[in-house]
DNA sequence: ACGCCTCTATGACCCGCATCACAGAAGCAC
DNA sequence: GTGCTTCTGTGATGCGGGTCATAGAGGCGT
């Protein structure tokens, strides 16, 4: 029985029974573009994996602002946080198009943390490593709009390759600027061949000088 | 034998016999006002427990800009993270004052950790506060400065009390931004009685004005 | 006492980027 | 096709706050 849980990464150092146990406990939904799959401060019922689509992790300011924190693909799980420590959704979950999630009781994972030693370590790694990311991240809030955006481009284009099929404003949402701001600055990169900009995805053309952007202050193009 | 561990939140749900070993592998050094106890990067050979003093962690940036992510006190434990996955260092951690600190072997950390169950689950909670946290401060991070500081202010006093003891120079660093706008907006502050100001020192005399500049922008004073 | 240094304070200037306004282009519904 | 919507693109304007310059004030060492 080859569940769709047992091609994901995280859940790997479980037994074939436990997969199976979490797999049985597990449902699909399916969310239309734009539909809120949960919202930051509700109690949290699921650990959720995508299994088709695009989520946004996203956080929405009192001052009405909003911000996506993180972009989530097909085998990522994500909100792993309220399982271990049971408190709600830190932030919105929003499908950025027609997605699939499977959806794992809280409880059920917490048990199988407890139950699955090598299981709770890898998981607490995935944190760590969120932690760091996050930390970094909140730091370079206040690099020049230039250096974020190339940034946000180079994160993203772990998980995408080189093309990265977000729209101009999405990419705004990330790095926390405007759709306008976001589009000159990419057209800047664009006429320095840096990369590729066409509707709804922009491609790395040059990674290494766009790795030197997201480092450095560049005066030159 | 009450050991300083005893009294250490963090620490409580370890036995007697468990903190009497850590105890004994721990070793006490003390560090003068502006020196730097670790570095980001670096393997990290110990978690440290502020004794006396006061300990910043911050990130240097290429930029040249140095942010203060958090300031530990006296019986605060920081950097537990790489006892986690054994990681470096993710930031610098600089004595602010003249302190002791309290150095536990990673390694004698990281075998309580998967000794005592009911320890692992306690710190993971703390650790899952702290990622809350900062994901809360990488959102906040584009604010208004008034509302920045205002948000360090009410944070610092959960540690401090309303009478918290740091330069402007400190707070600056803390709010991501500079000591001028610092004490450009503190001394608005002051002009409405919102807080008090002095050398090394700022007081809040009305929490609950201050909390409502945390939230929304204000236009009048 | 004196010099030295850190901290606080205030004014002038300026630049990055948000905001507003507008418009063409591509996709989709019907 | 026509209309509607989303996405992309560009210019004008303005403001927040960083930068620079300058200076008084309080501490500390000697």
């Amino acid at each position: 029985m080859d569940h769709f849980l047992s091609r994901i990464e995280m859940f790997k150092r479980l037994t074939p029974a436990q997969r199976q146990h979490l797999a049985g406990l597990s449902r699909e939904k399916r969310y239309a573009k734009g539909e809120t799959i949960f919202r930051e401060g509700e109690p949290a019922e699921a650990v959720c994996v995508v299994k088709e689509g695009r989520v946004h992790l996203m956080k929405f300011l009192e001052s009405g602002q909003t911000s996506t924190t993180c972009v989530m693909t097909p085998g990522e799980p994500f909100c792993c946080l309220p399982a271990l420590d049971r408190k709600p959704y830190p932030v919105d979950a929003v499908a950025a198009v027609d997605s699939v999630v499977v959806r794992i009781p809280t409880s059920a994972f917490h048990e199988m943390l407890q139950q699955n030693p090598s299981f709770l370590e890898d998981s607490l790694c995935l944190f760590c490593d969120r932690l760091r990311a996050v930390e970094h991240r909140s730091c370079t809030m206040h690099e020049p709009v230039e250096r974020r955006l190339a940034q946000t481009l180079l994160e993203l284009s772990k998980k995408f390759g080189t093309t990265i099929p977000l729209t101009k404003h999405e990419l705004a949402e990330m790095a926390d600027t405007t759709v306008e701001t976001t589009i000159r600055v990419l057209s800047h990169l664009k006429k320095a061949g840096i990369v590729k900009s066409s509707r709804g995805s922009t491609t790395i053309a040059k990674p290494d000088r766009l790795k030197t952007l997201a480092q450095h202050r560049s005066t030159e193009y």
